[in-house]
DNA sequence: TGTGACTTGTGACTTTTGTCGTAGACAGGC
DNA sequence: GCCTGTCTACGACAAAAGTCACAAGTCACA
């Protein structure tokens, strides 16, 4: 059994830090697991910790009242969230947190948290590096919702997706993780049905092939060019 | 003549930092100044320095291809920005800033920047607690482009202006400060002309008056009910 | 091999949003 | 006062996105 500072270490946020300093977080890390389609946290909820996730995957999103949903972000082993409303005087969750697969994660309460990031210098530069990350990704998708067309934020969509699948063993242009039109859509801020057109069109135009929930780029600079709008 | 630390000590973000701080933060400090109209940081280029204005407004914003633009933030005396790019590695401003007035602000280089929050917890956390908070505003904005109609969007803007302005001296319900339709536009992420039909519909359902540049808010229910879409 | 749950394809339709052109209203400088 | 540039009003139109209904394909699993 792997003791809970190696677990943790293999927590990217952590994953630099000193033994001194991981092992004060260990002393206030708690393991939890949850099975799949359980939700984790709840927007509006009042925040309770900080979720370090082990081995599994979550989807974090907002819904709206009309129950579309909005994706922030897909995260896996060595990820964290709800990070952020710690640090917020009346720290709401900002986001709904659902667990994909089976979860093993560990929490931090609020308290513990912002307790360890004052104590530890370097705990914080970490975490404002990550801060600034998740920054720079919602500043993304902002410009994407508000300036780009469902055309060109699934063409970006699917060339992201391609690139870093490349640094796997995936052959170069080729998304195997699957997809459903229906995740895409929560991805883009939009409904099934476009996700479906619009592919179908990149499809008729031979921009991308389709096999099952896989797509094949096929023409990655006619995908940049639908890209810009 | 004021000193630089008695007027960093008016930036919000350094408001409650110790003396000996501050005065750290005073030795790297570069005042600048800049004329109306001119542009600060361009997005994209690599980046140079943080910015803590002192006087007078910026306003922060994403340029498309097609030229229209997403306000990101408008800012005034005691805010700071670009302050995210010194903690990404290869460190690129992510919008463009430009000066709506004449403006004087303070820089600090992204080294010294970092090396500052490095040395200093303190300033570690109260960065990080600012972050928070841009963090928490970017995911509304997400929530906002993706989910809701302009018309809910408007209904939101207007209701979140006039009780922001409620602290101040304005009677209940009116907005003051003067908004143009194209800034309110470049706000919410679409056209000048749809902010003006949906305003005129708001006005002819009775839920505003608009008087010049200014809005009064007649019925804040109804808005509030027009926000949920 | 059938069955049910999930996913996708497709067309017709509506609503929302964006675009364009023109004309009127207003404010501030002179 | 009288321009001039900025802001706004408004209608007609075009494009994009969302909605609905239903058929068909796929897959796991008994």
């Amino acid at each position: 059994m792997e003791s809970t500072i190696q677990t943790l270490r293999r927590i990217s946020l952590f994953a630099t830090l000193s033994d001194d300093a991981l092992a004060r977080v260990a002393d206030v890390a708690i393991r939890r697991t949850y099975a799949p389609g359980e939700t984790i946290i709840i927007e509006g909820d009042p925040c309770q910790a900080a979720y370090f996730i082990v081995e599994g995957q979550v989807r974090v999103y907002r819904l709206s009242p009309s129950g579309r949903e909005q994706v922030l972000a897909r995260l896996g082993p060595g990820q964290a969230f709800n990070t952020v409303p710690p640090f917020q005087p009346h720290g709401l969750n900002h986001a709904t947190g659902e667990a994909l697969t089976p979860i093993v994660l560990y929490t931090i309460t609020c308290d513990d948290f912002c307790r360890l990031v004052k104590e530890c210098a370097e705990l914080a530069l970490l975490i404002l590096q990550d801060f600034a990350a998740r920054l720079d990704h919602l500043t993304n998708l902002v410009e994407d919702l508000s300036l780009r067309t469902v055309r060109g934020r699934l063409a970006r969509f699917l060339l992201e997706r391609a690139s870093t699948e490349l640094n796997g063993t995936a052959k170069a242009g080729q998304i195997t993780q699957r997809w459903t039109q229906e995740e895409i859509a929560a991805h883009l801020g939009t409904v099934r049905d476009m996700v479906g057109r619009t592919l179908r069109a990149f499809a008729d135009g031979g921009l991308v092939r389709m096999d099952r929930q896989r797509i094949l780029l096929l023409d990655r600079e006619g995908l940049e060019e639908e890209a810009q709008s």
